[in-house]
DNA sequence: TCTGACTATTGACAAATTGCACATAGTGTG
DNA sequence: CACACTATGTGCAATTTGTCAATAGTCAGA
């Protein structure tokens, strides 16, 4: 069962950052409507430094085709193109509301995990297998 | 932008943020060889308790592709078809320790997340937007 | 011995997700 | 005009995941 053997690069992280990327989104959008180019740059805030603008316009298009969010063209355009202003509505208050009980969980589970470990590791101290 | 809005299910463990099934076998071996069945059931303690089989056989097999794992049949084959047993290598201890750090990571991205969600909340009272 | 139930593992394919490269577009500068 | 910078959007290949079904051995009972 070897061969095949892709490089394995720490690429979970990029998921486990693309899984931030809606709640803090929309934790972002709860202070106030913000255009995408903004959002874009304040996810650094949050450890999303690295997410590929693409990433970030398509998840807010699927926001608002969830209706979690809606959004027009700004009409006072101040310098260069058109930019477009996204502002949460009520049901994209209640997702994030569904969302933060989510990352609850998930923390949960995580100290689960890592108390597991540790608890092992404590008591095994090298003498395993 | 609207249209396609298919269906928003919140299916289940498998969008969390984070991929716990790695790490969480890598732990499970840490305890001593199993059987993929055998690890199968114990994932439920982590709250993993709807995986899929042929996802948790298919992450096993990858892991032995990296060499955090290797296998075997087992010989003596007490009832039921042959089972594969699952040993953890040095390799594997390695991945369990940054899947760890990771882990630990990811949790305080969370809290960050949080954090700042629970003190908007407060600070704001519903003035916002 | 035929049947069905339970234990184990695997394969194949469709569906969903992601990364990446590029397209478009306005504004300001030299 | 050429170029750089700001902003948004599209298309597609590659990767990952979910689901269904196939295979296979053992055991219990009619």
């Amino acid at each position: 069962m070897q061969g095949r053997r892709r490089r394995w690069r720490w690429q979970g992280c990029s998921r486990r950052a693309v899984r931030f990327l809606e709640p803090t989104l929309l934790l972002l959008l709860h202070h106030g409507p913000a255009h995408g180019y903004t959002l874009l740059e304040r996810l650094g805030e949050f450890g999303l430094g690295r997410v590929n603008p693409s990433v970030v316009y398509r998840a807010l298009r699927e926001m608002e085709g969830r209706g979690w969010v809606t959004s027009y063209w700004d009409e006072e355009q101040a310098q260069g193109p058109p930019r477009r202003v996204y502002r949460l509505t009520a049901l994209g208050d209640e997702a994030l509301a569904l969302w933060t009980q989510d990352l609850e969980q998930t923390r949960q589970l995580i100290d689960h995990l890592l108390g597991a470990y540790r608890r092992h590791m404590e008591e095994g101290e090298g003498e395993h297998h």
